[in-house]
DNA sequence: TTGTATGCGTTATCAG
DNA sequence: CTGATAACGCATACAA
């Protein structure tokens, strides 16, 4: 077994609290005794248990991130970005991933007695979140890329969101603008209630009303069927878009992964973009950057993603004070939009 | 505070060891009393507190994952995979993500005793691994994609590889087969020691060899500068290869990533794929499969990855005995690579 | 400033 | 089969 707080007070030559004060500098200890405990805590490798803490703590000092689908490399940037900025200031990080059909507020409430974390990130998922839900997880959250839903009391958490349906106008109107009239929409339909998704479908179809423009289903993105990724789907649903729409000369994807399987998609059946079909993303990742042709895209500012709710979380532990921002999206035009002729 | 394991047996009238048997089914326990436990922690909607548990359990059911840089989607397909088959076992699983330039080793050692694990499985990083790094760890460990130096006793870890050396020059092998000279190499040479890229460069540079083709340093990657990532970094070093090196018909990438970077390269260049360079990646994923034009790669199996790694997880922790498996790697040909004239 | 003693929520040991 | 009770490693109120 390996060194505990016990061996370090004997090999020091001092009490167990004298270590424990020492290793959470929560009292003033004699410099001298210190070295002697930090000479120890080196010599024999110490480290300290972690579930002994929490189980001990009040408050722990480890937040934990839940992340619905890892897999979407957007969220995997703020993943990064966050636990360095986390770790920098003291806290143990833990990831989860919860699956795509997993309920991740149950998951949420079970970690926070699991592992007792201090405070919670989430990350993606849907709105459904309830009051109820919040006071039984019992932690500070912070919700990233989503919100409670309308119902519930905003001091009870704090949230760093993008507007999704302006965003989306955004996007559908610059289409619009260069002149398109036949819009697709590539996104997966799910069972789900109010996804991020949902809300950027309706920012579609606002442009198109606001600009006189009917709104047609069967422009609009098939329902998810079996397990297909990102890519496959985007690719599957452009295929049907085109053959069940001829005059469609643009498409605006939910995402940058969806963009590229419906890019590929057009490629494959010998059109060309931009000339034939003009698409644009959602996200902002290197995938659409990289793409051939570069893919624009709305770029969801990441480091402010990872910055704010970094900040959010801090405001929460130290003050009990809860925010709610909203970031700016950036379009980004990078040729493989075009005016309709 | 939310209920105990205490309040559970005052709800079902029984003693708190009567509800820790019928938790963790150590014992057989009357079947009346069983049903009036669960419907306590039903009731009192009940969840063990992990922290507690590890603590005083000799062996904890947790399973850590710790990942050198999330970011590669090659390995996020095996977390997701490994974690799926692990939860169904009934083990909880933790991801810890490993930054590129933190120490795997010490993080994992550190690891072992703050979540105390029962079992470890390391996903990427370098071939540093030392007697001493298992001995200090003490936890069951799996390494994916690596292994540990010679000298290390391959009873103290299970591993699960590919032959990083043969798959390489299988793919290097096939370009020569399709009559190219010149080829290029593209991999971010690091400081690190033995990392799987180390071994595909050796791999490439063998198949060279062995085909009395000079291996010529010009033709091999550019040292990671900055902090680029891996698109950039493949795109930076193919111009760079490309304007020291006209006459270059093909090009092998260390991974997809790479690939995608140099191909871009390869477009924004005014050159076409395959007509004027071949390429070919490495890894298998969705991306290079996406890209446009598909590229060709070397597929790591990535579901035996996940099922052979959670095969020697349990087999260490039942049996007590390491395992270390090969897998053999597919070549695809997509049509990113063609007969040189 | 320091040490002693108590308890966090669980599991394991032991005697019934 | 069951119920006390002693740990697990640590932080902290309290006493010194």
């Amino acid at each position: 077994m390996s060194a505990t707080i016990k061996d370090i007070a004997k090999a020091a030559g001092v009490s167990i609290s004298t270590v424990s004060r020492v290793l959470t500098s929560s009292q003033t200890v004699d410099q001298e005794k210190k070295e002697r405990v930090m000479k120890a805590v080196r010599e024999l490798n110490y480290i300290p248990n972690n579930n002994a803490r929490n189980l001990r703590r009040t408050q722990s000092q480890t937040i934990m991130i839940l992340v619905k689908t890892i897999e979407n490399p957007f969220f995997q940037k703020i993943i990064h970005n966050i636990s360095k900025v986390l770790m920098l200031a003291g806290y143990s990080v833990e990831i989860q991933n919860v699956g795509k059909s997993d309920d991740e507020i149950a998951i949420a409430a079970k970690e926070a007695k699991n592992t007792n974390p201090c405070g919670i990130v989430l990350l993606g998922g849907s709105f459904g979140y309830t009051e109820d839900n919040f006071k039984s997880i019992a932690v500070p959250c912070v919700l990233v890329t989503i919100k409670a839903g309308p119902s519930v009391n905003p001091d009870l958490y704090s949230s760093v969101i993008i507007d999704d349906v302006a965003e989306m106008r955004k996007s559908t109107e610059y289409l619009i603008g260069l002149g398109h009239r036949r819009i697709g929409c590539i996104y997966t339909k799910t069972q789900e209630a109010d996804t991020p998704n949902t809300l950027r479908v309706k920012g579609y179809m606002q442009a198109l009303e606001a600009n006189g423009i009917a709104v047609e289903p069967q422009l609009i993105g098939t329902p998810l069927q079996g397990n297909q990724n990102g890519y496959e789907f985007g690719f599957n649903s452009m295929i049907r878009l085109m053959e069940r729409n001829p005059d469609m000369t643009a498409v605006v994807a939910m995402s940058d992964v969806l963009a590229i399987g419906a890019a590929k998609a057009v490629v494959a059946s010998g059109r060309r973009i931009p000339e034939d079909i003009s698409i644009i993303g959602f996200d902002g990742t290197d995938e659409a950057e990289y793409w051939n042709p570069s893919l624009d895209t709305v770029v969801q500012p990441v480091d402010q993603f990872s910055q704010k709710t970094a900040d959010a979380l801090f405001q929460m532990l130290n003050e009990q004070k809860t925010s709610h921002v909203v970031l700016q999206c950036n379009l980004l035009n990078r040729g493989s939009c075009r005016p309709n002729p």
